[in-house]
DNA sequence: CAAGAATCGGTAAATTCTACCATATTGAAG
DNA sequence: CTTCAATATGGTAGAATTTACCGATTCTTG
């Protein structure tokens, strides 16, 4: 459990985020360290829960999803039970790709994609207005992905 | 170049976006398929520019990243000098996550993440605010995470 | 300084990757 | 239907990598 991320620890991240399927040998080269010690490290990084996947990021469009949008979601002022089926629907449905809380005029944002603008109003018709305590939906078509990062600029300071 | 995606392809996406770590046997096993064909069908679909890259997800805050927040920007009715400034600057700030241009109120949606609040006023006053061009700016905290998944639910059908 | 804990780099066995093979399957043309 | 070319298939072996363990070194702590 790594209390303060290292100069080392950051590489290493960074490394991992831009590509995780890079040889622990050239990962250790990268990083300034030898091939044991990054391999421990590393695995220290995952089990502190600080990686917490590895995955292969897709094209989402080459993916066959070509319509996507932004969801600002409003509920109800706030009845806890509709809050918590809310969430759970929300992270039940694999179309909903990210959904954060926020403050301001919306309760929930969320990032939606679908096959096409038919399976969209499926989505809202067939299962988003039907939950229970939606105040308000407002939809954002997304035009163009200007940048999917998706790589979080580790911080190494005092942590 | 895969024209159509098989449901062997499905299966191979579903379990490379959950853990892009797998070893290529246990991926085959997954998939139904044999090594051989399995470590070929990855590399077509790599080539094929559907996977986009192989990624480490990290835990936010355990980076170190104690604040995020939904950005909503609009730019003054649209000079496309500021609209290329505005994009290009936007790609090379590390703190910002994702950029989706959108219709609705605002031009741009984006997602933010700091080490605290004081740093992203510092984001806001030192580099968004200075932006040429920029109408509008309006920040939603980001109270929770209720899902990251990040994992396309891959369309199979007429593709 | 001394004792204990933690970390270091190196190594070897087990596993995995990767390129190649001969075979099987597909699709088109005669 | 048959033939031929093109493509896809599963198996295999050498190369590369992973992973657990070793003794040696460094870092804490009293």
């Amino acid at each position: 459990m790594p209390e303060k991320l290292t100069e080392q620890d950051r590489r290493l991240l960074d490394a991992l985020q831009e590509n995780c399927r890079l040889s622990n040998q050239e990962l250790a080269e990268r990083a300034g360290m030898s091939t044991s010690a990054c391999w421990r490290r590393v695995r220290a990084l995952e089990e502190a829960g600080l990686v917490r996947r590895y995955s292969a990021l897709l094209d989402i469009e080459k993916s066959g999803l070509g319509f996507q949008a932004i969801v600002h979601v409003t509920l109800t002022r706030h009845d806890h039970r509709h809050v918590d089926t809310f969430i759970a629907e929300i992270r039940r449905r694999s179309e909903v790709l990210d959904c954060y809380s926020t403050t301001g005029e919306a309760d929930y944002h969320l990032r939606v994609v679908c096959r096409d603008l038919a399976a969209y109003n499926r989505f809202l018709e067939d299962f988003l207005f039907r939950l229970p305590g939606i105040a308000n939906v407002r939809t954002n078509l997304v035009l163009k992905d200007i940048k999917q990062h998706s790589a979080v600029p580790v911080q190494t300071g005092p942590g």
